[in-house]
DNA sequence: GAATCGTGGCG
DNA sequence: TCGCCAAGATT
């Protein structure tokens, strides 16, 4: 049997109508492959339309500024992605003319952009014979063929890759690529997938050794470590002192609150009475704090932020900014890309503190 | 090769 | 509550 045929006519079956699928708009395609990295469909759909409502050309996201980049990413995660993109979409301007290029190899050469990325822009947007391997398919072919090697390493990429590039039908790689991933995605799915209308029951090799549970292998990961993240909600007036994130660190290109981090949970007087708050202090005059909020735990890939909010009040405006601050008003900070934890935290807190119940 | 980088949904 | 997962890339 022939795995490209069974796969084009099990897609055309059971393909979902998505929005990039209706366009052979590279920068399109782009956008949606960069949204869709580590991230559900239904997550990633409205992103994608905010994001191409708010830059419906590559030329708009290059000239954008990177604020503006950030907060139609906020939400979204993994904040690279967005970085990225920008960094690229304004490469593709100056050396491509801001058209987008073909030929996977050029592809690959842009930042953001992998060997997956760069398989799916190549095939979807211009037709390339090129494999895609995803984490659908790698997990198709790996039970279909019976590859063991764990995901993640090199032999097993390399492994997945040369089937792939084995039952790719060339003469439509684009459909083909879809309909192998589609298939990933909605048939062989990672957990308790519907073998029994599988059409590749009697050919798959994990189906018949029973080892459809066990494949593909999957390293453990290691434990996920705490931070703690004391953040003081600063007002003069009726603005908030903001300081842009810039280390390499989590939430790289977003804005915070004043930040005292700590290796174990500390109390409300351990704050105010440390070195971190007098030098605070130094710099607003004596502060009034009229708030704090039990520990919020947020949960990212491999770490626990234990998180508690502050909010202290200068007695009369904000100090004098420093370079990397910046202030906003308290009835303006939806404008701010600022990472989940505080935008629930703000969402919650500022409206009871508008109406003085706090 | 291993660690790092987010968020939301699900069992 | 928790681990796993979802169209990976970078360092």
């Amino acid at each position: 049997m022939n795995v490209g045929n069974v796969l084009q006519t099990w897609y055309g079956k059971n393909r979902r109508d998505l929005p990039w699928r209706n366009t052979g708009n590279a920068y399109h395609i782009w956008v949606s492959e960069i949204i869709l990295q580590q991230t559900r469909v239904s997550q990633g759909i409205s992103y994608y339309h905010r994001f191409l409502k708010k830059f419906p050309r590559l030329e708009d996201l290059a000239r954008a500024r990177p604020d503006e980049v950030m907060h139609v990413w906020k939400g979204l995660g993994y904040y690279s992605r967005a970085r990225n993109m920008h960094v690229t979409a304004i490469r593709i301007l100056n050396e491509y003319e801001g058209k987008f290029p073909s030929g996977y190899e050029n592809i690959l050469r842009l930042r953001g952009i992998g060997p997956y990325t760069a398989a799916a822009i190549a095939s979807f947007a211009f037709n390339e014979p090129v494999p895609v391997v995803d984490g659908n398919v790698y997990r198709f072919l790996a039970r279909l063929f019976g590859i063991v090697h764990p995901v993640g390493t090199a032999a097993g990429k390399k492994a997945v890759t040369e089937k792939a590039g084995k039952v790719m039908n060339r003469k439509n790689p684009a459909l083909h690529n879809q309909a192998i991933m589609e298939f990933g995605a909605l048939q062989c799915t990672p957990f308790r997938p519907p073998c029994h209308a599988c059409p590749f029951r009697k050919d798959c090799l994990a189906y018949i050794t029973g080892r459809v549970n066990d494949l593909p292998v999957k390293q453990k990961k290691p434990a996920s470590e705490e931070r703690y993240f004391n953040y003081v909600l600063l007002t003069g007036q009726l603005d908030m002192l903001l300081k842009k994130r810039e280390k390499q660190d989590i939430w790289k290109g977003l804005y915070e609150f004043p930040l005292f981090e700590s290796t174990s949970q500390i109390e409300p007087g351990q704050l105010t009475g440390n070195e971190w708050w007098k030098r605070l202090e130094k710099r607003t005059g004596p502060l009034h704090l009229k708030y704090h909020s039990g520990i919020i735990t947020h949960i990212l890939s491999h770490r626990k932020i234990r998180a508690v909010f502050y909010h202290a009040e200068t007695r009369d405006s904000l100090p004098a900014l420093q370079p990397g601050e910046t202030t906003v008003s308290v009835t303006n900070w939806e404008s701010i890309a600022f990472p989940v934890l505080i935008d629930k935290f703000l969402s919650q807190y500022l409206p009871l503190f508008l109406n003085g119940s706090i």
